[in-house]
RNA sequence: GGAGAGGUGGCAGAGUGGUCGAAUGCGGCGGUCUCGAAAACCGUUAUGGGUGCAAGCCCAUCGAGGGUUCGAAUCCCUCCCUCUCCGCCA
């Protein structure tokens, strides 16, 4: 949500930022239905000071007796009633037309994004490793080590996956794997929900927005699209100490996305399901703090990637291309060698202050008189799923085994690579 | 799922229709005292919004949303959450 004081102080700034993501002008009408919201505001306030004004003295009057007075004044209150009500539902629905039109803006982008409206403009910043060449690509590789499309599908439908034996103790040591280092490296891990109120769903703005690409349950609780959802949410309606912050959170969770508007991609294979497990890193923290903060996430989630030996480069997305919350971001891609191209792995946002007014999360600074609000930031510290792609193309061997990377042994019980099944 | 109790300021805890945004205590902040500190004493201490150059004035908020009333922390309804007992359950 944006900052409607700062709006109407330079909207052409928030227009600007606005057209850097490809969109036409929108908060013209924002401004137009909070100018409407104050006028409507400025009179109703005006008719409660008159009526609490009225209704004191019929409180002075009747305790004195003068019960003749009290009538009189309690007709003319009676006038003001209609036109209170009034206001009050003319108020309703202009907070709400308000809001409806301000929830559904993305964040600006900030000043060192790169112009650009899709992919093309991303900005390639760094590259980690040595990308080999040739292979099989994943899908045909898990086929024979224990990855059975069929049997999900009947189970499930389409875009899920069972695993089996090595390959499902592979999946499982990725994620444990990833959240060790992260916790070995100073972030406080978390165990979470995974099916959340819709309010929580706002906070961190997939809703109301991207509804359909959400699951939703019979009782109007969500399934988290990512673990961002529940650990950022974790100081919704909350006003932090300074001294509490930064505070680094990691979880892994599985993460549901109903890939609505995907249909037709990445349908092959386990590159993009309805289900997945992801270690997310969750920072909150001060303004001061997030620049700092954004690139100890990206070394963080790049940790994993060189620890495992996995070349990836680094992308500073363009303005056009990034997430609806998100003022800078940096994607992580992973170097695929069957499939021959890079492919995110990860992605790195700092929002700034976006979604803490949307969940009106604060912190209090030490020596200052009031709150404001916290900066989040979120990030993959890897996805897990596609992390198993990631080793599976790159350490295959020419008979179709995959060599277990060094830093997952400890999690297989012994198993050293894995083998096609005859 | 059934029965009951309850949600008030940073915390504890009064308040059951009329100057209640809310007593009191604790905590926090400022001050007096002190070489310094403690104690004691004095003062101060919510958030959001509207309006105004400003000082200020005004509105809203006692879990959330509705309702009754001239007037609601107080009465009614719905929902959320917490606790106790019973049932069920990984």
């Amino acid at each position: 949500m944006h900052d409607l004081k700062a709006l109407r102080a330079d909207p052409e700034r928030f227009e600007a930022a606005l057209a850097r993501r490809g969109l036409p002008r929108a908060f013209d009408a924002v401004l137009e239905a909070d100018k409407a919201l104050r006028t409507i505001q400025t009179l109703l306030q005006a008719d409660l000071a008159r009526r609490n004004d009225l209704s004191k003295a019929i409180g002075a009057a009747m305790t004195r007796g003068a019960h003749a007075e009290a009538e009189a004044l309690r007709a003319e209150v009676a006038a003001l009633k209609d036109r209170i009500a009034a206001a009050e539902a003319a108020e309703a629905g202009a907070v709400a037309r308000v809001e409806a039109l301000a929830s559904q803006l993305p964040n600006l982008p900030a000043d060192d994004v790169p112009d650009g409206l899709d992919e093309a403009g991303n900005v390639e910043v760094k590259r980690w490793g040595e990308p080999r060449a040739g292979g099989l690509e994943h899908d045909a590789l898990a086929a024979r080590l224990g990855w059975d499309p069929e049997a999900a599908a009947r189970l499930a439908g389409a875009r899920f996956a069972v695993l089996s034996g090595g390959l499902a103790r592979l999946h499982r040591a990725l994620g444990q794997f990833m959240l060790d280092q992260h916790v070995a490296a100073g972030w406080q891990e978390r165990a979470v929900p995974l099916l959340v109120r819709e309010a929580a769903m706002f906070g961190t703005a997939q809703l109301p927005k991207f509804r359909d690409d959400q699951f939703e349950t019979v009782d109007g609780r969500w399934l988290i699209p990512t673990a961002e959802v529940s650990l950022t949410n974790l100081v919704r309606e909350t006003i932090l100490d300074e001294a509490q912050l930064p505070m680094r959170l990691t979880a892994l969770t599985p993460c549901f996305r109903r890939e609505a508007g995907a249909a037709g991609r990445d349908t092959r294979g386990l590159i993009r399901q309805h289900q997945f497990e992801k270690v997310e890193l969750v920072t909150i923290c001060t303004p001061e703090q997030a620049e700092a903060e954004q690139a100890r996430m990206v070394e963080a989630a790049e940790g994993v990637l060189e620890a495992l030996g996995l070349p990836y480069r680094r992308m500073l997305l363009c303005a056009g291309d990034m997430g609806f919350a998100a003022r800078r971001t940096f994607d992580l891609e992973v170097w695929l060698p069957g499939a021959g191209v890079f492919r995110e792995i990860s992605s790195i946002s700092w929002c700034g202050d976006f979604q803490a007014r949307r969940m009106d999360a604060r912190f209090r600074a030490k020596g200052e008189k009031g709150t404001r609000f916290v900066h989040t930031l979120n990030g993959s510290g890897v996805a897990v799923g596609r992390a198993l792609v990631a080793v599976l193309e790159n350490f295959q061997e020419p008979d179709g085994s995959v060599i277990v990377p060094p830093p997952l042994l400890p999690y297989m019980g012994g198993l050293e690579r894995l083998t096609p099944e005859a």
